[in-house]
This record gives C-alpha cells, sequence and structure tokens, in this order.
DNA sequence: TGTACATCAGTGAACGCGCGTTCACTGATGTAC
DNA sequence: TGTACATCAGTGAACGCGCGTTCACTGATGTAC
C-alpha cells in the first residue's frame, strides 16, 4: 500500500505477490509465511514489519482477490455497457474464468479462511465493492426485462451462487467424467445462466 | 466396514466418527491423525492398522458425507413419492441442512481434498449414487413440466450447483449481512429454485 | 476341556519436519543541525 | 555540504509445537491339536 522506500522498496505489496506465486505454484495447502517471506527474497521474520500475522496475509490476499475480481467485473461492464444480458453473461464468465485461471487464489478468496472480517476493513470494502456490481449487472438485466422483477439483492445472491457452486464443483473435482467429456465449462454456464434469463441467450 | 473383533471391536468405523467429532469441534482445520486416534481412545499409531494413511481417513470421511447426503435426499425421495416438485424442493434443503448442520464435513466432503479419486472406489461410488439421485429428481421434474426439458445431465449440474453455491457463500461469510438480515436461508434456496421452476412454488 | 502356537491390533518411543512467532541485533536510510 | 543521530526494515538464532509416519514390541485373541 504505502511503497516505504527504506531497504525493500515496498515488501508489503511484494509479499502478497510471493503469497500469489505460491498459491499459484503450490496451492492452499502451501501457503505459509515462512514460505512467501522465502519467495519474497527476505528472511522469514521480515514479513512482522507489514503484517501483523499470518491471517492479516491471507486477508491482504483474499483482498486481492476480490479486487481482481471486481476489475474483471469492471472491464465487462464498460465493454457491453448498454447491453444487460452480454454484461451478464460475460461478467459470469469472468467470474469462472478468474477461477480457473487462479484456483489457489479463487479458494482463497473465497474460502472464508478470515474468521473476523470486521478486523479487515479492506477485505469488506472489496467485497461489498464487487457484490455492489454484480447487483447493478441484475438491475440493468432486471430493467430490460432479462431476468424477473423482484428483490434485486436476491436475485444477486442466486445468481452469484449459481455461478460460484458450478464452478466449485467443477473445481473441486465433483463432477463426473462422464458429464465433463460431452459438456464444456462454457456451455454448463450458459445452461446455467438461461434457467435465470427470460430471453434467449446467444450462440454459446 | 469390516467389524473385526480384536482388541478394539470397530477402530475402522470409531476413527471415522472421531474424525467426524472432531470435525464438529473443531472444524476442518483440527482434523489430524494424532487428534482423531486421541479422540478414538487409542494410541496415534493404531490408525495405520486401518487405514494407510491421513489421505485415505479423509477419503472415507468424505464418503460418509456422500453416504449421508444420500440418506438424506433418498428419505425425501420416499416421503414425497409422487410430487416430484415437493422432491426437488426438500432435497435441495435436505442439502443445506447437510450444510448448516454439519458445515466442517461438509467442507471436507466436497472440497476435493482427496486428489485422486481413482485409488478411493468406495468415494467415487457414493458421488455416483447421490449425483443419480439427483438425476432422478430432475427427470422426474422435467417429465411433470416442472423443469425444462433438456440433457438431464445437465440440469442437474446447474440445480446442484446453484444450491451448493448459495450454501457455500453463506457457509463462507460471503453474503453480507444486510442480506443475511432480511432473508433466512430458506427464503434464498425458494427463491434460487423459483428461478428453474416453470410452476408456481408453495410458500416456503 | 486344556495347552501350545500363530496372528495381528494396538502401544509408545523415536524420527525428522515445517510451522508461527519472538527478540536482540545490524545496518541502511532519512533528518536535524 | 558534512557530520551526528534517530529510526526502523530486515536478519538470523531460538522457542515450543503438533504433525505424519515408522518400527520393534506386547499381549489379547482365535485356532489347531
Amino acid at each position: 500500500m504505502t511503497a516505504k522506500k527504506y531497504h525493500h522498496g515496498d515488501l508489503h505489496n511484494a509479499l502478497i505477490q510471493a503469497g500469489l506465486d505460491i498459491l499459484a505454484q503450490e496451492g492452499v495447502h502451501g501457503l505459509s509465511l515462512r514460505k512467501v517471506a522465502s519467495q519474497a527474497g527476505v528472511s522469514h521474520g521480515a514479513p512482522y514489519a507489514h503484517f501483523a500475522d499470518k491471517q492479516a496475509l491471507i486477508a491482504a490476499i483474499a483482498t486481492e482477490g476480490y479486487r481482481r475480481l471486481y476489475d474483471r467485473l469492471y472491464q465487462v461492464s464498460q465493454a457491453f455497457s448498454g447491453d444487460p444480458l452480454l454484461q451478464l453473461i460475460e461478467g459470469a464468465w469472468g467470474y469462472v474464468e478468474f477461477a480457473l485461471d487462479d484456483s489457489a487464489h479463487f479458494r482463497v478468496t473465497f474460502s472464508g479462511i478470515v474468521e473476523k472480517e470486521k478486523d479487515y476493513p479492506a477485505l469488506v470494502e472489496a467485497t461489498d465493492k464487487c457484490f455492489d456490481l454484480v447487483l447493478q449487472f441484475v438491475k440493468a438485466c432486471q430493467a430490460a426485462k432479462i431476468l424477473d422483477a423482484g428483490v434485486p439483492d436476491l436475485m444477486t445472491v442466486s445468481i452469484w451462487g449459481a455461478v460460484h457452486g458450478l464452478i466449485s464443483l467443477i473445481m473441486d473435482g465433483q463432477i463426473s467424467h462422464t458429464v465433463l467429456e460431452r459438456f464444456t465449462v462454457r456451455q454448463m454456464l450458459f445452461h446455467t445462466l438461461r434457467q435465470f434469463c427470460r430471453v434467449e441467450l446467444p450462440a454459446n
């Protein structure tokens, strides 16, 4: 965050990046403070100058996850502004891509590893910002009669949950291979979205 | 499984039960072979007479999770036989209840902790049996025009994912309190199911 | 029924490991004069 | 510009811990005669 220029320069962010590297290479199980420090080229005591404890680093990594997700969604909202259906579809697809591209980061972000969210206001803010953007997508779709009218919050939770659950089941190997062999992830996503939308979806 | 009657009697199953106790008391993080052995009242080397390694015990616990889920779903299918809509609704609700009642067990069951499922045929079998039962629910609903016609496998994955994702987000604390305060879990589930069903749902 | 034996479930000491965290320290940096 | 000083990011040894796994053993059990 605040890029102080003492020895390292910006170890705070370097540690978060190192955490992402570890997650990408070794998965959630490999994420330890000592490995993160080593990956950042720093001794294992150094992180304590920037994070209170391991939980705080994980919270920062989760916050970064929500920020990246927001960026993806925001890009989609700009790219398809004025077309609520495509915003919804490609927003959902962006969510899926994030999960597939960086599955360990996705897992940490959503795994609720950080128990008392209240201690990490930046995480709460990033979460809320993401939710609000999806909420905008949903409201635009409702206005365009693409989605049922009704409480937008509920619809947002339902759609978010449907996409989140679909990609979670796939990532965690719960979908039988007989299904995986016959359909692409995008086809499954479209099938799910079709249940929510009251209009025809474009070809996937 | 095979209840040999040497010293303990049936340590195999006692260890699985002890694992469930640990999960209920301490969560996924507390699950270690040594704690499980201790909980079962046995020395920490004893489990190796029954399980090749920790992964094998976890696989057995996940298998038990799928079996319990199957039992819940089967009970629903019997209780509401002839009423596909109620089977679907209460089956989904059973899934949600399992997650809420035993969240750590639910997590282990679906977390894909066991990487190479092929090494645990009982787990694969339990998984497939569950999926097939949901598939039956879906087919019955399609026949009754409650759900859209189409590939039943795809519809099963979509609905399963929607319910799984909804309860996952709730369990992992990703739903903002402003939503949680206004709606019950059952209301959220009904809202999700309403998107899939082409008929009115009963009052929740 | 009683005895000798083989089996093997469970014991407990031991192994090496990586972990989170602390703490006295060092030395590079920024600042005051 | 040069010097003295204060700051504090990063070091590395040390701590205690719980973990998964191995292994020689013990003793309760089932079996053969």
